[in-house]
DNA sequence: TTTAAATAAATGTCGTTACATTAAATACAG
DNA sequence: CTGTATTTAATGTAACGACATTTATTTAAA
C-alpha cells in the first residue's frame, strides 16, 4: 500500500523527498511496532534488546556504558538506565572498569545469552517482516539509506 | 557512511534483511533528530507539526480528532492532547462537531497557517536533508518501502 | 421507549525520553 | 604536585508515550 493511502493523504507530496521523509518515518514506526509486539512476551523493549545484542557482539569482553551508547541505534536512549533495567532482570552484570574508575564495564550474563538465543529464533526478528523484498532489494534500500545519510561515501564495502 | 560504521558494528549482519531493519530504524532516528532540531525554535514537536500539516491539508474544512489520528505518521500519538498543545498556542481552534456531539472539529487558525508558511521555507523540511539522493532514487526508495510494508500491491499511482 | 452496545474524545497512569545537572575520576597545564 | 578542565556515569525533571479507563453521545435492539 503506498504511503499516501496509509496516511489517507489526499493532496500530493510537494516532492519525492518529502514523500520519502514521511515514508521513512512511517515505515520505521511500523517496524518498531512489530518489534515491540514480538518482544513484549519477553519483557524487553526494543532498546533493551538492542543493548543485549551489542553486549553479545563483544562477548566475552565487557564494554562500558559509553561504548554501548555509541553503538545504539537510538543514540538518545539513556544507556545507564537501560542497563539498570537489564541488571534487575539479571541479564547483565556490571563491574568497575579496571583501567578507569569512572567507567563501568557491562557484560551479558549466561541468562542474557540464553534469552537472546531464544529470541533469535523468532522469524519476526530475523527480518522476516521485511521479506516482501528480495535480498537484492533489501541491499539496494540499505545502500540508498547509507547514501541518504552519508555526507560523503568513503570507499567501503 | 554505511550503517555498520555508524553503529560501530564489528560483526556482520546475519542477513540483508537484518541490516535493513537496523538501517531503517537508524535512518528514521537520524531524520527525526534533524526535524526536532529544526522545529525547536518554533516550539513545535514533529508530531505537532504533523497535525498542523494535516489540518492545512483539509483547510478550510475542519476535521475531527479521530480523522487526525488516522492521518498521522505516528498512529500511537494522542491526538487529543496534541490538539490541546496547539490550542494553547492558538494555532488551532476547536469546536463541537454539528452532526455528532461526541466528535470535536479542529481547524487550523490563521496564525497556524502563517507559522506553517514560514516553516515550509526551511530547506531542511522541504526534504533538503535527503538531497544526497537524486529524485529518481528517492522515488525508488519510497516504492521499495511501500513494497516492504504492503502485503499486496493494489494497482495505484 | 428503555436499555445495551458502540463510538469519540478526554483523562489517568506509569514508564520512558530528552535534556540538564551532578558526582566522581582522570587528564593535563602550569 | 595543584588546580582546572574534561570525561564517564548516574540522577533529577518535565514532558511525552503507550495503554487502560472514563464520560458523553449515538446507534441499535428489545
Amino acid at each position: 500500500m503506498p504511503i499516501e493511502s496509509d496516511i489517507k493523504q489526499n493532496i500530493p507530496f510537494k516532492s519525492p523527498y518529502q514523500r520519502l521523509a514521511v515514508n521513512l518515518m512511517y515505515t520505521a514506526n511500523w517496524l518498531s511496532d512489530n518489534q515491540m509486539r514480538v518482544l513484549r512476551p519477553f519483557c524487553l523493549t526494543p532498546q533493551q534488546y538492542n543493548v543485549l545484542r551489542i553486549l553479545r557482539g563483544q562477548y566475552p569482553t565487557p564494554i562500558t556504558v559509553l561504548a554501548i551508547t555509541e553503538r545504539m541505534v537510538d543514540k538518545m536512549s539513556n544507556a545507564s538506565r537501560l542497563v539498570d533495567k537489564l541488571l534487575a532482570k539479571e541479564l547483565v552484570k556490571r563491574s568497575e572498569c579496571p583501567h578507569d574508575r569512572r567507567a563501568v564495564d557491562v557484560l551479558i550474563t549466561e541468562v542474557g545469552l540464553t534469552l537472546l538465543t531464544r529470541i533469535d529464533e523468532l522469524p519476526e526478528l530475523r527480518g522476516e517482516s521485511l521479506h516482501n523484498l528480495t535480498e537484492a532489494e533489501a541491499n539496494q534500500v540499505s545502500a540508498l539509506l547509507d547514501k541518504l545519510r552519508g555526507s560523503e561515501q568513503i570507499g567501503n564495502e
